[in-house]
DNA sequence: TAGTTACGCTACAAAAA
DNA sequence: TTTTGTAGCGTAA
């Protein structure tokens, strides 16, 4: 490892700014250095900042105990006794290390002396940004310095000479920084193998980029197509060819666990060096705790994000999450799905094409890079992931991460107001209410409104000042303090959170005025994971006055609400968190039912200022909303039972877009209900909101399915959330049938597919579950009619006094 | 590389009749 | 054979 020199005043110091895309810690000779690499306006720049020492805190009582224990096992160390204190109110004192890995040492040997740490398990790389209030953008300082060629010296491998050299500042410092758009270099990659792993082609695309590389000899084709004579060769190509287009994100279907996985296990067995980070750094992997077969990549310079993880991070949500739908629904187009449906047909066609048609595969290949490219550029992904980097200091990549999003907003703040944070829970902390859910009036109506409470935990937090600090803070001063449940204080004055939200809701409003879908998202998303990290025994300051004093607050703005409903002469039918659903009984018009849902929002909203100012001396911050006006609207039962249902329902909504059908809860909107199941149910609802005699559509209905009409429609499709051999209590369809398909494919030889969660489909046949490729019984219609057909049906002919049963007698006088 | 609770439904499997 | 309890899944908010 080449050494780092400091350079020294005769370089000028300059300042620039820029975008944050990786973080890491360099330890040279010894020493800690954390390595930024970040996006400019020109280009792609290295940061390495002065010399770091970890740190984290300990109560100042237990001086003389750690520094004995410490001395015993001879770790160096500097103490420094603080201005803070813990949340007991004891003051702390921080311990410095200079030598990586002494905090993971330390921690172990102060938890078995029963020392408590603080903050101990804050990444320095993190420290350092979040304590400079530096999310997502940044202005450096530093100085600049260009150094030596160099060649990689990693030993046993094949040296590829460094081809680019990056500007590099030492001795950096970060401040914030207003919060620019970077522009990235976005390269898409994807991989095409064997089920063995060896790799056929590497396609990569951009905006302004084809190139494949094909394993064969040459031939005659696109001339994207690159011909390499082995996979040594080719890993050797995309080393040079990552290197060439120097992408700032590498992005992919899967790219991280099955693309990149397979990429550095070939790599290692040809050693080849895989330096596909900047710097000719190698990509470097890490297995993910308690997960088989996931892991994350890290590189320098260069960071790799997975289509699939970022879409789920803002909230999209699809029945399958395979290119191929994702892009079917999202783009409209994407393969022929009948070619590639099946994943054996699949496989079977990459390996002929590899022998047979190499155009084809190159081709293929492309069009998966491609349709990468486009869904990221239609979802504008790209840009709310760098948005929430911006909001909350997270990682583009980093999935999930609420905790750490509120520690890296609130930690810094919290610091300067003279606390250290507390510890996590040991034992993952009790459980608080959740919010609060209405029995139900189960009916057919007319004219339901649903009034809705806009981030109504949010608006809480704002409104009575939820806040681990003003927790205690209000306990400490409990004169002035606003009362809480469990015994909550909270205070007045001291307390972030919610300033904080205050702070996003503004900017979520601008950013609904302007437009701009991906903020407003990205914002929403993490002012409602505050509440949720608060009612975690993974966040350390879990406590459940704090979670409590959020729902509970709910469940009495909820009751009131509805309270002043009736007092107004309205029927309150259901509710649910935040939501009621007020049923004007009459015969009412669009335009007056609407008339009606404004003013009693307007009524409630004034009626909770007037509350919360005369109980409290607070200002509300909560708002209902008129959000929709059923024309016809249905509350079922509890199935076999006189009960109204909660959390399913079903309505006819007239807006501008005309009349919609809405589902909540209902087998239509049910992944693992049969297609026949919810185009009856679509059907039969849509008759009912019109008036429409249903008895003759259903009568045939059970006549085409049992005639074999809609046998594409029978298939189930349901998830294996466990390795199959972990279903030992009981052994339901799906697993049924996942373990029949297993036995046939390891039979044939194939390799076997649902060993380890994932996705079947299965169709009930004469002889049980069967999945759909290894279907070889007849259709069980009877199991279908009395499953899928009844429930739906018996869930809704009541309320039109149609009985299921009669119909289905003339079913079999018919036959 | 730690957001939450509340709810309904089906089929399985054990318990009761 | 019928009743009862609940594993497993997917959903609302």
């Amino acid at each position: 490892m080449k050494r780092i020199v400091t350079p020294g005043s005769q370089y000028n110091t300059t300042q620039n700014s820029g975008f944050i895309l990786t973080r890491h810690l360099r330890v040279i000779d010894g020493t800690m250095y954390l390595e930024y690499w970040l996006v400019t306006e020109t280009g792609p720049v290295k940061l390495i900042t002065p010399p770091q020492r970890d740190v984290f805190f300990v109560k100042q009582a237990d001086k003389d105990l750690l520094e004995t224990q410490l001395t015993a096992n001879r770790i160096s160390y500097e103490y420094k006794a603080l201005g803070l204190t813990a949340f007991d109110h004891e003051p702390v004192g921080a311990l410095y290390f200079a030598v990586s890995g002494s905090v993971h040492k330390v921690k172990r040997i102060l938890d078995t002396a029963q020392i408590t740490c603080f903050e101990a398990d804050i990444r320095l790389t993190e420290r350092f940004l979040m304590e400079r209030f530096v999310y997502g953008s940044a202005r450096f300082f530093g100085s600049p310095y260009i150094e030596q060629n160099q060649t990689s010296q990693l030993r046993g491998f094949t040296p590829i000479t460094l081809t680019r050299r990056y500007p590099t500042y030492y001795n950096v410092n970060l401040r914030p920084e207003q919060k620019a758009a970077p522009m990235f270099r976005i390269l898409s990659l994807d991989i095409e193998c064997s089920e063995q792993g060896e790799l056929y082609s590497i396609g990569l695309a951009a905006v302004d980029y084809k190139h494949v590389m094909m394993i064969g000899e040459p031939q005659s084709g696109p001339d994207w197509i690159e011909w390499v004579d082995d996979e040594k060769n080719l890993l050797s190509r995309l080393v040079a060819s990552v290197s060439e287009y120097d992408p700032d994100i590498i992005i992919g279907w899967n790219v991280v666990n099955f693309d990149c996985r397979v990429l550095i296990q070939r790599a290692k067995r040809y050693r080849v060096a895989l330096t596909l980070g900047r710097d000719n750094q190698p990509i470097f992997w890490r297995d993910a705790k308690n997960e088989i077969n996931q892991g994350y990549v890290t590189m320098a310079g260069r960071m790799v994000i997975d289509g699939i993880d970022a879409l789920k991070t803002a909230t999209y949500h699809f029945d399958s999450f395979s290119l191929e739908n994702v892009s079917q629904v999202l783009l409209g187009r994407g393969k022929k799905v009948e070619d590639f449906d099946d994943v054996d047909n699949r496989m079977a066609a990459i390996n002929h094409d590899f022998i047979h048609n190499k155009i084809k595969l190159a081709e293929y290949n492309l069009q998966d890079c491609q349709l990468v490219l486009d869904i990221f550029e239609t979802t504008k992904i790209m840009q709310f992931l760098t948005l929430r980097s911006q909001l909350t200091g997270l990682a583009l990549d980093r999935i999930g991460g609420s905790v750490s999003a509120f520690l890296n907003l609130y930690l810094p703040k919290l610091h300067r107001a003279g606390y250290v944070s507390p510890n996590r829970p040991e034992e993952g902390g009790l459980q608080s209410p959740g919010g609060y859910v209405m029995r139900s009036q189960p009916g057919l109506y007319r004219h339901v409104l649903v009034l809705d409470f806009k981030s109504l935990y949010p608006s809480i937090i704002r409104t009575f000042k939820i806040d681990p600090m003003g927790l205690i803070e209000g306990l400490r001063s409990p004169e002035q303090a606003i009362p809480g449940y469990q015994g909550a204080l909270f205070s007045r004055e001291h307390h972030f959170l919610p300033d904080i939200i205050t702070l996003l809701w503004q900017q979520r409003d601008e950013a609904k005025q302007l437009k701009d879908a991906a903020r407003s998202q990205a914002i929403k998303i993490l002012m409602n994971s505050f509440y949720g990290i608060l009612g975690s025994g993974g966040c350390p300051f879990y406590d459940p006055r704090l979670a409590s004093s959020i729902t509970m607050r709910g469940h009495d703005i909820m009751k009131t609400t509805a309270k002043w409903i009736e007092a107004a002469g309205y029927r309150v039918i259901y509710g649910d968190t935040d939501s009621t659903f007020v049923w004007l009984d009459g015969p009412y018009s669009d335009q007056e039912a609407t008339i009606i849902g404004k003013q009693l929002a307007d009524q409630i909203n004034d009626n909770w200022t007037q509350l919360i100012k005369d109980e409290f001396d607070l200002e509300s911050k909560l708002e209902i909303e008129f959000e929709t006006h059923f024309k016809r609207f249905l509350m079922p039962t509890i199935r076999g039972s006189k009960l109204g249902s909660k959390k399913r329902y079903a309505g006819l909504t007239c807006s501008a877009r005309g009349e919609e059908l809405i589902f909540k809860g209902l087998e239509t909107v049910r992944s693992d209900w049969t297609p026949l199941a919810k185009s009856l149910q679509t059907t039969l609802y849509a008759m009912v909101f019109r008036d429409e005699d249903v008895s003759r559509y259903l009568r045939q209905f059970v006549y085409d399915t049992r005639a074999g009409l809609y046998d594409d429609q029978l298939n189930y499709r349901k998830r294996l959330r466990k390795p199959l051999k972990h279903y030992v209590k009981n052994v339901p369809p799906q697993v049924k049938a996942a373990r029949r398909a297993d036995e046939i494919n390891g039979a044939h030889g194939k390799p076997l597919r649902y060993q380890n969660k994932g996705f079947i489909s299965y169709i009930i046949t004469i002889n049980g579950p069967e999945a759909v490729e290894h279907q070889t019984s007849a259709v069980d219609y009877e199991h279908y009619i009395e499953k899928q057909i009844r429930p739906i049906a018996e869930a809704i002919l009541p309320f039109i006094d149609v009985s299921y049963d009669e119909i289905v007698s003339a079913q079999v006088s018919l036959l």
